[in-house]
DNA sequence: AATATGCTCAACCGCAGGATT
DNA sequence: GAATCCTGCGGTTGAGCATAT
């Protein structure tokens, strides 16, 4: 047996919604809500269309707290971290801006940041990492994914213990936009962000001062998720404290990492 | 001025999956 | 447990507008 259909097509308008629908369906809703029931809202409102359209026009376009206009550079930030972390999980990325819709995220990626995306991921296959930090030392380079998705080269200084996290600020300045850290540097603290299903997280792997640990739940708003010995040393002879943060929200997440800025 | 091409974004479509019967 | 209903989601389409030729 096929599926019904969700209402009779030959029945019901499509197309662009008129001013005079919108305040049809924006009144029926602010005095009644949905009561549960898109399908048989259009009926009970008074309104030619299917549900379904009711309830995307409702919630793409008409709701009180929908922001109009253009994205911003940080929604931008936002847009390109999480889709190269869940891909094109749009709903769960427009969750992370206010105001604004799967729908004009997706728009907003396919006509705009899908371009940047892979400007930049070509800009960053043809240019090599190079080290201008401090040429006295000795360098190992190696280019990973990093917080912002794409453009991290990392290295490691030979001669010390001391670990610098490094953005090639020649990308920075060639065809994309989009901001990102000059320099981020982490010493003794061995700290790794992912920003995962459930939430954004730091884990700290040898510890984490406690004035930086208060920085974090009372500045930045994280919780503290676990604390115990580390998985990744579980070896006899090396005993490591674990500790792993999560923010609440994405910017606190973004701010904590700019926090490591120099 | 006319036409072609590109871009934007609202709207539609079909499917997946949870809830209900 | 099966059938059906309904919502939410991501992919796609196409009308309308802007820009280039």
């Amino acid at each position: 047996m096929g599926r019904a259909p969700c209402c009779d097509k030959t029945k019901v308008k499509r197309g662009p919604w008129s001013p005079d629908e919108d305040n049809i369906l924006k009144n029926y809703l602010e005095k009644n809500g949905t009561a549960g029931n898109w399908i048989s809202l259009p009926q009970k409102a008074g309104l030619r269309r299917c549900g379904k359209s009711c309830r995307l026009r409702w919630l793409n376009y008409l709701r009180p707290d929908i922001k109009h206009g253009g994205f911003t550079g940080e929604e931008d930030n936002i847009i390109l971290t999480l889709y190269s972390q869940i891909g094109s999980r749009w709903s769960v990325i427009a969750a992370n801006l206010h105001g604004r819709t799967d729908n004009d995220v997706k728009n907003h990626w396919n006509t705009k940041l899908k371009k940047k995306f892979l400007a930049a991921q070509n800009s960053y296959n043809n240019n090599s990492f190079t080290n201008n930090i401090d040429s006295s030392h000795d360098f190992n380079h190696n280019c990973s994914r990093n917080y912002y998705g794409i453009l991290e080269a990392t290295c490691s200084i030979v001669d010390s213990n001391t670990f610098t996290s490094h953005m090639d600020p020649n990308l920075t300045n060639s065809s994309f936009q989009f901001p990102l850290p000059s320099l981020m540097e982490i010493q003794e603290n061995d700290a790794i962000s992912s920003v995962q299903e459930d939430g954004y997280f730091m884990d700290f792997s040898s510890g984490i001062s406690s004035s930086y640990y208060d920085n974090l739940v009372n500045d930045f708003d994280f919780q503290e998720k676990f604390i115990g010995s580390d998985p990744n040393y579980s070896s006899s002879s090396s005993n490591s404290t674990l500790i792993q943060l999560q923010a609440n929200n994405i910017a606190d997440f973004d701010q904590s990492i700019k926090g490591f800025e120099n």
